[in-house]
DNA sequence: CTTGACATTGGAGGCTACTCCAATGTTAAT
DNA sequence: ATTAACATTGGAGTAGCCTCCAATGTCAAG
């Protein structure tokens, strides 16, 4: 536990707002020690855990989550009953990250064909436009089937 | 403009709650007329308009782009000046929309082999999962060099 | 004429992850 | 002792998109 560093060197070394440090302690994500019970001391596993909360945060994890389901500081405890739970999770996080991206590749293809149809209308991206916005329709609502039939496609946006 | 819809019809509809109905109409993004001065009256139209809005929410644009951009009524106006503007538009949408694709791809990747560490640790998914996290996170800042060479993977959660 | 189901409004609250502020305390240097 | 640069706190504000509420108005049926 040699060197500690203040909220502002760990603010700059990891590039996270002092506040946020601030903020994280407040919610009891990363609560470094104090010095004379006042100043925040960060050790180093402090700064890798701020480290590992950048990861799953860019890995779409909320920090409730993030809060809720890691013991980052006690994983030397490899409790293989707590690894396999921890794995069922990611999994089912992986499950709906490639939801998002099929989500996403849809609407990849929705731009793609709009922006054609817009940029030299003719009666084939025309089709293909309405089709689509068709398909994400049905899609948007697997529930109460409605109007459907009408307009659906005043696809000009 | 044969027939006119009460708000719960609308609701009941398309699904979308008579709340955020009333919203959209405060923040003027779709108004129904008025029947007495009172009771919102909505059109085909203003449900073209709201099948419209409903699609664009599931292509990621926010209310105030679906409110700026986009003047669904008239349409009719096909001033080529504005859909090349429009297109131009959906474009970097799309190009938005490609990174987010690109990062939940990583994201997936980085999941997957997590898991399979977690699951049956060896050397091997051990030196993968480093490998990704160091490359991620080099992505999340490309500013600030600091620390990097200590930790980066903590790699437990 | 009362009842029930509908409608209206303005305004408050909720969620997430910060971000900013003012008032105040501490440390190190001059 | 004063000053600058740091630190602390509680609390308020932000953005986006609703969601809920109470007080009140309207309408059709019995």
């Amino acid at each position: 536990m040699e060197k500690l560093y203040s909220i502002q060197e760990v603010s700059r070394i990891l590039g996270v707002p002092k506040d946020t440090l601030r903020y994280y302690d407040r919610i009891g994500i990363v609560s470094p020690s104090r010095e004379g019970n006042r100043y925040r001391r960060y050790s180093k596993k402090d700064l890798i855990d701020l480290m590992n909360i950048q990861i799953m945060q860019y890995a779409d994890f909320s920090l409730a989550e993030i809060k809720g389901k890691f013991g980052f500081h006690r994983m030397e405890n490899v409790d293989p009953a707590y690894c396999q739970e921890v794995a069922a999770f990611l999994d089912a996080k992986n499950a709906e990250t490639r939801k998002k991206i099929a989500h996403l590749e849809k609407v990849s293809q929705l731009l793609d064909v709009a922006a054609e149809t817009l940029r030299d209308f003719n009666h084939e991206s025309d089709q293909k436009l309405a089709e689509i916005v068709r398909e994400i329709y049905q899609c948007i609502r697997k529930k109460e089937p409605g109007i459907s039939e009408e307009g659906c496609h005043g696809h000009q946006g």
